[in-house]
DNA sequence: TCTGGGGTCCTAGGACCC
DNA sequence: TCTGGGGTCCTAGGACCC
């Protein structure tokens, strides 16, 4: 059996943690930049304030309703995501974390267990110890402990545990869960079934594998054995990312190339320290930038390009070189740029062998370290590259921003 | 005025090989 | 002028997730 285990409205929730006051009191907390709404309790749900909505729309609503609006935190949030785990860890060790709030638990040879009661504790468990409210989905496949899992956060009166373990409990859930709410089911193959008449997940089973494997692929047809109980997606408790990436839009435009060469290093180095975090190298640097697809009236430009480097690295500096490489390729006078950033990719554990003929310079490596390690120490970016800013000159809009109660630093850089 | 960021996987199609 | 068949690898783009 797989257990999910999913914290709710998590990033409303961790600002809740360190403002009790606002217990059932409507709380939205903001994208980067104050842009989106990312996360409501479920008084700003209530309140019909949507996801991913602009938060300008909502503000009106937001000062009538008396709405507590922050922006986001996510070293706040990391913090406690990571306590949350660490309490898990005590009831499994077959853990996957999915997501920042979320976990799946395999609960194999658990004989004769009762799972409800399991469950419980569990959640009593992180309640007591963080503050956190969450639920719990029980089932025999992943993709039904998705399921479980949003009849228990539905149902008041389930206290936040639900378990599927029988035929009878399957079929009776998925024709309760519409399509759309099935988890790999977007917007878009929603819309397609729902036109071949697939209104709910459990007309889903129904349809045959070859139908699933002609118009739609496998990713469908596994989705629909995990539906019917037979479980296909495993476990999944390796770590390593196959791509990090540093993404930012910027608080305005800038037509200047020298603040955008200036992001691309800082946005390089970011990626290069959370590389060497996961104590990988990569082969391949992608920088992008973009205008405002939002201003229409604007001309529009949109370009990325990657870079091959010729050898399996992990140093900043180079990697700050071929995305500097990449942006220049790219960069064009005369637009409104909005937006830009680094994806690293072709990533390789770091005990690889090194390449007979080509190799990344073994002096960084030491250097590497120890500018790692001061960074670490001191909390903060005292040790940078020469072609980052020396002064943090650029800004995010963050007008909202609670303190960093559980590290007691502040990461995010903030001029106002 | 103001519209996020970071991931994964799959497929189709092109390039190239024998 | 006529022009097969099978395979691999890579990439861009699209779908999905939180």
């Amino acid at each position: 059996m797989y257990a999910l285990v999913d914290c709710n409205n998590f990033y409303a929730s961790c600002e809740r943690v360190f403002h009790p006051p606002l217990n059932e009191k409507p709380i939205v907390v903001l994208s980067n930049n104050d842009g989106c709404v990312i996360a409501r309790s479920n008084e700003a749900k209530q309140l019909g304030i949507s996801m991913g909505a602009p938060a300008f729309k909502f503000e009106k609503i937001c000062q009538e309703m008396q709405v507590n609006v922050f922006s986001s935190n996510y070293a706040l949030y990391a913090d406690m995501s990571n306590r949350v785990v660490t309490i898990l860890r005590k009831y499994t060790p077959d853990l996957e974390v999915y997501s920042i709030d979320e976990s799946f638990l395999r609960l194999d040879g658990f004989v004769g267990i009762n799972f409800i009661t399991y469950c419980q504790k569990i959640k009593q468990d992180i309640l007591k110890s963080t503050l956190l409210p969450t639920c719990v989905g029980v089932a025999p496949t992943k993709a039904l402990a998705k399921v479980a899992n949003r009849i228990a956060k539905k149902y008041p009166h389930l206290d936040g545990v639900y378990v599927i373990d029988s035929e009878q409990k399957r079929i009776k859930a998925l024709k309760w869960l519409a399509i759309e709410d099935v988890w790999g089911i977007g917007r878009k193959l929603s819309k397609k079934l729902q036109q071949m008449g697939v209104i709910k997940a459990y007309d889903f089973t129904q349809l045959s594998d070859d139908f699933i494997q002609k118009h739609f692929s496998v990713v469908e047809l596994r989705l629909k054995k995990e539906l019917q109980g037979i479980s296909v997606l495993k476990l999944e408790e390796v770590v390593n990312k196959k791509s990090i990436a540093t993404t930012r839009s910027f608080d305005k435009n800038y037509t200047d190339k020298s603040y955008l060469q200036e992001r691309i290093s800082t946005f390089a180095v970011t990626c290069a320290e959370k590389l060497r975090k996961q104590q990988s190298n990569c082969r391949v640097v992608t920088v992008f930038i973009n205008t405002n697809r939002f201003q229409q009236a604007q001309k529009q430009y949109y370009n990325a390009r990657s870079i091959t480097i010729p050898y399996d690295t992990n140093s900043s500096f180079d990697i700050v070189k071929y995305a500097q490489k990449a942006f220049h390729s790219i960069f064009e006078e005369g637009y409104e740029y909005k937006k830009a950033g680094v994806i690293l990719s072709g990533i390789q554990s770091q005990n690889q062998q090194l390449s007979l003929f080509e190799h990344a310079n073994p002096k960084h490596a030491s250097l590497m370290k120890v500018m790692d390690a001061l960074n670490t120490k001191y909390h903060e970016k005292k040790i940078k590259i020469a072609s980052q800013a020396l002064d943090k000159t650029w800004k995010m809009r963050q007008q909202r921003l609670s303190p960093n109660y559980t590290t007691k630093w502040n990461d995010i850089l903030v001029i106002k």
